[in-house]
DNA sequence: CTGTTAGCGCCTTCAA
DNA sequence: TTGAAGGCGCTAACAG
């Protein structure tokens, strides 16, 4: 049945006994091949098990009907993504290939503009960069950015209001009592986060409390990269009582810290994060965290990219969703 | 800075003054290369910010460093999965191109061997199957399969012990006075839903409660598919006053239908599902479900297809994980 | 050490 | 209506 090889062109034209040009017609459905010939050739196809092999159909003409998602890897925040955008394309006719492409062996920063190189012109027709560590790449396809860079360019973009949610996540704190709140920023080079730590400066200003700039930390959007300034901030005397941290995902590290130290959270500490990706609220102890629309996120982001590609007119570049805050049990009034 | 249309190996043959091949032998680190020339058309390589195209180079070289993952779309199940995925592929050297080849204009069955048609031999190394819809494929690449198809061949393969978690899950019901429990199936084909549905009969067998096929009905694994079976099966005089759904999305969906007929969960009806995604303890009525461990398959399928890349031995050519029953709030005594 | 040549599988003129 | 020829971007012999 199978072929230990696969079948190429060649193989459908000789065993169909026709060229393979008029084997490409067919596949295509070009004109100009008669109804008995198309139907011998599509018999064959079908024997053999023929499929066309994307890379080289996509070196030659250009377009793919596959449409990219380019992401550093595939984590929570961008997995939750992808189901909105996976929702998105289902009956758009484009298929989907995620491709993760960084913490490779060449590093992390420019990961999508590499990535964006590798597929676009070839293997996708347009793509979806989930935060883009660049703000410039090749345009000869179609892309939207969600959750994007600070830069020059400004290509079509999906995010939340992140200003606003991080102001309320630190309202949220400075309600239950907190004065002295630490902030775990993010990845210096997203707007998010610098959005994030704007937020943060607003509450504690509208509030009158005066930034203190040792109660800051950069905990990079990873677990990973979490630890270390997590412990910084909390290993000391003059320690906060409260820690929002840019992410859920160290969130969730700046508790387990705490707890290495001895701390219990939310009786010592209390922890905000933001996204709201599944592991916020299947943690042991049920994050408190500053909600995305993340699958809405995706959808809406997917549906700007099919607007461009059929060439449809884009009334938004720039779509911004609302957060909502969920109350879990990481926070609670010091003392 | 960017080009308006992505540099060639062409173009950064012609600025380093260079031909095509020698610029091939550096980006390749082939021998045979001076070192001052190989400098040189490494600036030209990153000042004109030059990525090989992967289409045209797997298309010559047969071996591109990317692994697929190949789904029928991403939703929870495959997320998660490939969070695991993801997680093993880490530092190994390899990328991932996850691809969703189902639910298309192609219709359904057989996603995957297309899939595996258009990406292998050119665009992949190896592949990783989830819940493929066939059992026969072509074998130029490795292929480990999550939760394979039931069939005469048998690749490589990493699952759960279905058998004992459908056991688990309608002993539970039963221990909770539970006498008559639906079972809304999973897809046929797949080995994991013949499997659950095995269990569901032994665990009624070994309570001496006779199988009424009446209580039973296909719910294909997908929301959308399981709303009319999970009708038929509650929206009658004699209806189950437990069900137990072979998967989280059809018992999630399974309540919602049950609370559109007016029946309260778990007050009128216990539901259970499988899998734990993040959606069923998400779910407004936290979903008891038996857990698989879906990062670890994802993991130890990923190692066992980087084992069959590298040539390493195999131990076990066939991983089967734990399950865990997780209580939470849909199911309860009767009455 | 470097360049020339051939061809991967496919699509697209252009002739026949 | 069909087929032959050229070339997409790249790599792998083989010459020079």
């Amino acid at each position: 049945m199978d072929q230990p090889r696969n079948a190429t062109i060649v193989d459908v034209a000789r065993t169909a006994g026709v060229s393979v040009s008029t084997v490409s017609k067919v596949i295509n459905d070009r004109y100009g091949v008669a109804a008995r010939t198309a139907s011998r050739v599509r018999d064959v196809i079908a024997q053999l098990g023929y499929e066309s092999s994307l890379g080289a159909r996509s070196l030659r003409s250009h377009r793919t009907g596959v449409l990219g998602v380019l992401v550093a890897e595939f984590e929570p925040f961008s997995t939750e993504l992808l189901k909105g955008l996976s929702h998105a394309a289902r009956d758009s006719g484009y298929e989907l290939l995620a491709h993760s492409g960084g913490g490779g062996p060449h590093g992390h920063a420019g990961w999508e503009r590499r990535s964006l190189a590798r597929l676009s012109g070839t293997l996708i027709d347009g793509a979806i960069l989930v935060t883009p560590t660049v703000s410039e790449w090749d345009q000869r396809i179609p892309v939207v950015a969600i959750d994007p860079h600070t830069g020059a360019s400004d290509p079509p973009t999906v995010d939340s209001d992140n200003l606003s949610g991080a102001r309320t996540a630190v309202e949220h704190l400075l309600g239950l009592g907190h004065r002295r709140i630490g902030f775990l920023a993010g990845r210096p080079d997203l707007l998010s986060a610098q959005l994030r730590e704007q937020g943060y400066r607003q509450a504690l200003t509208a509030a009158g409390i005066a930034f203190d700039d040792s109660l800051v930390r950069v905990g990079g959007f990873r677990a990973e990269t979490a630890s270390v300034p997590a412990r910084e901030l909390l290993d000391r005397p003059d320690r906060p009582t409260a820690v929002f941290a840019a992410n859920d995902l160290t969130a969730i590290r700046t508790i387990e810290v705490a707890r290495e130290l001895g701390l219990e959270v939310p009786g010592d500490l209390s922890v905000i994060g933001f996204d709201d990706v599944p592991e916020a609220s299947q943690y042991e102890i049920p994050l408190t965290t500053i909600a995305q629309p993340l699958h809405e996120m995706g959808e809406r982001a997917m549906q700007l990219l099919l607007d461009l590609l059929e060439g449809r007119d884009v009334p938004r570049r720039h779509i911004t969703l609302d957060t909502r805050l969920v109350v879990r049990a990481s926070t609670s009034s010091p003392d």
